[in-house]
DNA sequence: ACTAACCGCGAAACCGCTTTCACGGATTAT
DNA sequence: ATAATCCGTGAAAGCGGTTTCGCGGTTAGT
């Protein structure tokens, strides 16, 4: 750095006030005089004064700082959804002067570097995505450390999170196979393992406890949110059931797996097989045919889940953000 | 926090040392004698102590905190390519003890939020992606700022970069086409603004040059990149040039677009007009017909600039990064 | 008119770590 | 043996803000 920039040493004394003066003032203490403060306020814009952010941190305690703590490795923010997620979170929390510190690296255990890294205090509060545990969360809780997690939590704490309608969107989508005369409908899931995937198959379940029906052994299957997960299913599921008339994929990828299945094996979508993914992600609109599929609003919910960490920062109670899905029809069912 | 952390202070004075001493185990001086040294660990150990790394940036002048400037709106981290750079910066600092500190924003001129936060001092180096202008980026380098721009500069600046071999890539999707018989081969280009776009073009250029043909006119058309303008170019091509029978698309996402036109047309991909794409991202190889496609090893392109980044805090010279392309035959072409 | 609460403001302590400087003792050179 | 170096170490001065505390001067209470 050519010449060092100025501090409030010099602001103080361009302005005739003292160092404390100045810090009220930019601090928005509105208990100065108006006229000190438009010194102060002149000198500072004079000057091309910019607080060092380092040293407020130190003395205030606060450090601007919100990581963003992806449990995962780097697939994770190849996947357009998160990516998407991420850079909602960080537009919001950038209008409220905050900054997104981002962490991918899986965060099993206590220790490690993340988990150090959020204990030393050098952020002042963390999101968290795609979170396989919640050991690590739990444990930051109770040292009072503002945490959200985008998704549904495992077990239930009471950390705030954000998370789309899982539930209702599943729910939608066998409703509407259904509804276009499906007789016999499957659903391949996620990765169990996931909150989202179970929700999504509770949905589905439901509507068949409405009907007073009971779904058929082995039209539930569980994938792993991939291509190829999709296809292998499909072939799975068509075997065992030649009468199989629509299937309900807990995302869009795995859809268009079977769909790729089908098509190869000339069987006609959606004439013959009807076929509903989850996401509403590009390969939906792209892809022919076109998928119907449930959308979720991926960037709001990163907006959510910024706006619900400003929201704790304030020292408010917050309480979970579910966020609506929609059943967008287009070719495929 | 309920236990405020422990300080140099406690530590000192649990391994009977100075201050200073601690400072200088903590930090890797090993002008400490062996056996104060293990006091002064056992003490660490024994607290559980983490450095405050805020003090110790204000104290240092060094924030261990990267910036990763994406020079446009949230779309971009929509997109798995710059996600997965992203990670892959991400991990090779982390691995260095650096934080990530994401912004996403356009940073058009030499002021406004990002601006000011680089020359605040807060962060120790900035990578930029998908940067539109190097207004900026030659004004920071004039500060002093260590910077790595992801993808070539548009004007001859001795900043450090890494890219993608995009004229290789582009020649060689080029000479395949050809290689396969094609005699009229076009190109959707990306958006010419970029450099990447150019050298693509560039590439595909060179192929003619070589064998002494000029490429006929109205087989350039430029794309933004996306499905829909890859649609309509194949379309516009394929009335202008009924005898076309190959495209070279900038992009996969383009090349996606055009099979979707000319398979809605009845045109047979590839038996009647063979395309390649570029990128090698995943909807290039769940697409059917299969995409022949330009692999860029994006992961790489990330770690690389991470790499760079590292070696300019440790005070070396660096030079441009340009990683090799493949080609990924599959079945478009 | 006299005490009490109040208000704007500056001095100074403080946040926790880094780094310079100088000192005593050991080592090496002369 | 004496002077010149070198070493490991601690005291203390920062780094650049924030915040407590108390002072002098008003304004309000009775």
């Amino acid at each position: 750095m050519s010449a060092s920039r100025p501090t409030y040493a010099v602001i103080a004394k361009a302005a005739n006030v003292s160092e404390a003066t100045v810090s009220r003032v930019l601090n928005g203490d509105d208990s100065v005089h108006p006229e000190r403060a438009k010194r102060v306020h002149e000198a500072v814009d004079k000057l091309g004064y910019k607080k060092n952010r380092v040293a407020s941190a130190l003395a205030s305690g606060r450090t601007n700082l919100i990581a963003v703590v992806i449990d995962d490795d780097l697939s994770v923010l190849g996947d357009p959804f998160w990516g998407t997620v991420t850079s909602g979170v960080s537009r919001v929390l950038m209008d409220n002067g905050l900054q997104t510190v981002l962490m991918v690296s899986p965060v099993g255990s206590l220790e490690g570097g993340v988990a150090h890294y959020l204990k030393s205090g050098e952020v002042d509060g963390a999101i968290f995505f795609a979170l396989h545990s919640d050991l690590l969360v739990n444990n930051l809780k109770k040292q009072g450390l503002p945490l959200v997690i985008t998704g549904t939590p495992h077990s239930s704490t009471d950390i705030a999170f954000v998370d789309t309608d899982n539930f209702g969107g599943g729910y939608a989508a066998t409703k509407h196979l259904l509804g276009q005369g499906c007789k016999k409908v499957a659903i391949i899931t996620g990765d169990i393992g996931t909150t989202a995937a179970k929700q999504r198959l509770d949905g589905y379940l439901q509507v068949f406890r409405e009907t007073g029906h009971v779904p058929a052994k082995g039209l539930i299957c569980e994938g792993d949110y991939s291509f190829e997960s999709g296809k292998a299913h499909a072939k799975k599921l068509l075997a065992a059931h030649p009468d199989l008339d629509g299937i309900f994929a807990s995302n869009d990828l795995m859809a268009m797996g079977a769909i790729a299945y089908l098509q190869d094996e000339g069987i006609d979508v959606p004439g013959k097989i009807k076929v509903v993914g989850f996401d509403d992600s590009l390969i939906s609109q792209t892809s022919r045919p076109a998928l119907t599929t449930v959308r979720q609003d991926v960037v709001a919910l990163g907006e959510a889940a910024g706006n619900l960490m400003i929201a704790q920062l304030n020292g408010e109670e917050v309480d979970p953000v579910i966020l609506p899905t929609e059943l967008v029809v287009r070719a495929s069912a």
